[in-house]
DNA sequence: TCAATTGATAACTCATTGGCTATTGATCGC
DNA sequence: GCGATCAATAGCCAATGAGTTATCAATTGA
């Protein structure tokens, strides 16, 4: 099984896409043509983004008319902060090993 | 000037590269040799991808006659707490935005 | 001293991917 | 119904980047 950050890390690598994904977050629901007036680049490039962020299940769309509404799904970010606070994990029993080592040295 | 996790979501982006960065968090500082033993490509793609998490500011090298000793900084990883952070914090603020609405709305 | 070890670099290949234009499908307004 | 709008897809191209082998520089030890 392919590990649940594995996807995130490089869905979020590349920065026009991780700015669609902040734009999301930071205004709620926006139509693609909104999204692409602002994206900087051509409105199928905006889809094919929104569709590698759909994937990844970074977003939600919602079709209404020949529009499609796009919205951030925050709750996809639970695996990256899973695997930061396992590294920080890491180093800490590290640490605490080095304390066990030292202590036991002491005796 | 550049954003500071522009580079952390780049460099974590490759899963060889992210490997080698966790498991010098996991078991500490290790050589190039150690690393390369278990990483599954060739040295210099190895020493390849410690160029790029040391450029990136995740790892220091120390030499030592002729290995050199790589080991994970974990502060680096900060910048990534913070833009995960900020995402949920334009989350919330739209939800409370909602909610003064909805209030403002009941008088 | 000289062979062996360690790691970095050079030079190259190949797959991936982000961008584009063109087009299609679907829906809306007149 | 028909032209306009909106979004997705197809097809293409150029840049990036991760991997390789070959090689070099530096250090070690026999």
């Amino acid at each position: 099984m392919p590990q649940p950050y594995e996807i995130l890390f490089k869905t979020l690598a590349d920065p026009t896409r991780r700015a669609i994904f902040e734009r999301l977050c930071r205004d709620g629901e926006q139509t693609v043509k909104t999204l692409t007036a602002r994206a900087g680049v051509s409105q199928p490039a905006v889809s094919k983004h929104l569709g590698v962020l759909r994937r990844a299940g970074m977003v939600r769309d919602r079709h209404e008319g020949r529009q499609t509404h796009y919205s951030a799904q925050l709750g996809a970010l639970a695996p990256l902060v899973d695997w930061t606070q396992q590294m920080a994990g890491f180093w800490q029993s590290r640490f605490d090993d080095l304390e066990d080592l030292l202590e036991r040295m002491d005796q």
